[in-house]
DNA sequence: ATGGTCGCTTGGCGA
C-alpha cells in the first residue's frame, strides 16, 4: 500500500499536477493539505476520475483545508478542532486492509508559526505550540484497539539536522528551532510513532519536501526542509517497506512549494 | 537586516 502526503497549495488550481502526481506515484491513498477550497467546492468529480472515488473533504474559503484521497472505502470519517478553532486542519478516516485489518489515517496541517519564534510578541508561533500540546494529550487517549494508525502531514517542522539545508542558521527560523522540536518529539512519543521515512532514508542524508517560492531557482542553492512527513505506529514498522520522496515535483509546471512525499507499506 | 514569490482574491493576509 502507498501513502503518499502532499501540500498541494490550492487544489483547483493543481488538478494537472494531481493528475501527474497519479500517474508518477500510483498511490493507494493521498493526504492532501492546503487545498484552499470550501468543501462544497472541492473537484470530487475530477478526482474520483483519477480513480480515487472515496474522499474525505474538510475545507474552508482561501486558508487550509485538508482532505484524503482513496482508492479503498474510507469509514469512520471525522473531523477534530484545535485550540477551539475551526479552521480545517485534521481529517481522519479508516481503510480496511485485507490481512492487517483497519488502518487509521490522520492527516494534519499544523500550523506555521508567523515569522517571530516567540510566543510572546508571536500568537501565531503561541498557536502552532499549542497546537502540537492539544494533539499530543489527545494521543495519549487514543484507544488502544486501533494499533495500525499512521499520521501525515504538513507539520511545518524540519527536526532533524539532515532535515533542513543549514542547522546552523535555521536555529532561530521558525520550522526549526528547538522549542518546537521538542514539542513535535514530545507529541511523537506520545503515539509511540515512528518516523517512517526515516526509517528507510538514513539520518545522515539530507532530505527536504519544501523549498520557498521566495527564490529565484530554488536548484541553485537547494536550500530546503523537510516539512512534511510521514509516521507509523510501532505496530507497523515491520512492514515499511519503501519511502520516496518526489523532488521533480518542485520544477513541474506551476509547482507547489511542497513536493509529494510516500510511504510504502507491505499490508 | 531586508526582501524575495505564490494563492486567494482585488487589498491584504498567510505561507
Amino acid at each position: 500500500m502507498k501513502i503518499t502526503t502532499w501540500n498541494i497549495n490550492s487544489v483547483r488550481l493543481r488538478l494537472p499536477s494531481l493528475q501527474r502526481v497519479v500517474e508518477t506515484i500510483s498511490p493507494d491513498i493521498i493526504c492532501l493539505q492546503e487545498i484552499k477550497v470550501v468543501t462544497e467546492l472541492f473537484p470530487y468529480k475530477d478526482i474520483a476520475a483519477l480513480g480515487y472515488p472515496h474522499q474525505a473533504v474538510s475545507g474552508m474559503k482561501g486558508y487550509n483545508g485538508v482532505a484524503i484521497l482513496s482508492r479503498l472505502p474510507l469509514t469512520e470519517i471525522g473531523t477534530k478542532n484545535w485550540c477551539g478553532r475551526e479552521d480545517c486542519r485534521h481529517i481522519f478516516a479508516t481503510v480496511e486492509c485485507r490481512d492487517l485489518g483497519p488502518l487509521e489515517i490522520h492527516n494534519f496541517y499544523v500550523p506555521a508559526g508567523g515569522d517571530i519564534p516567540d510566543p510572546k510578541v508571536n500568537e501565531k508561533f503561541g498557536h502552532k505550540l499549542k497546537f502540537l500540546d492539544e494533539v499530543a494529550a489527545w494521543q495519549k487517549n487514543l484507544g488502544e484497539g486501533g494499533d495500525n494508525r499512521v499520521l501525515v502531514g504538513d507539520i511545518n517542522i524540519a527536526p532533524l539536522e539532515t532535515d533542513v539545508w543549514s542547522h546552523k542558521q535555521l536555529q532561530k527560523v521558525v520550522s526549526h528551532t528547538p522549542v518546537e522540536i521538542m514539542a513535535l518529539n514530545k507529541l511523537q512519543a506520545a503515539g509511540p510513532w515512528v518516523d517512517a521515512i526515516r526509517e528507510v532514508i538514513p539520518t545522515e542524508e539530507l532530505i527536504f519536501s519544501w523549498w520557498s517560492y521566495r527564490s529565484k531557482d530554488w536548484t541553485v542553492n537547494n536550500r530546503g526542509r523537510r516539512l512534511d512527513h510521514i509516521w507509523v505506529t510501532e505496530a507497523l514498522r515491520n512492514k515499511i517497506v519503501d519511502a520516496d520522496i518526489l523532488r521533480d515535483a518542485r520544477s513541474w509546471e506551476k509547482p507547489s512549494d511542497h513536493v509529494p512525499v510516500t510511504l510504502t507499506l507491505k499490508i
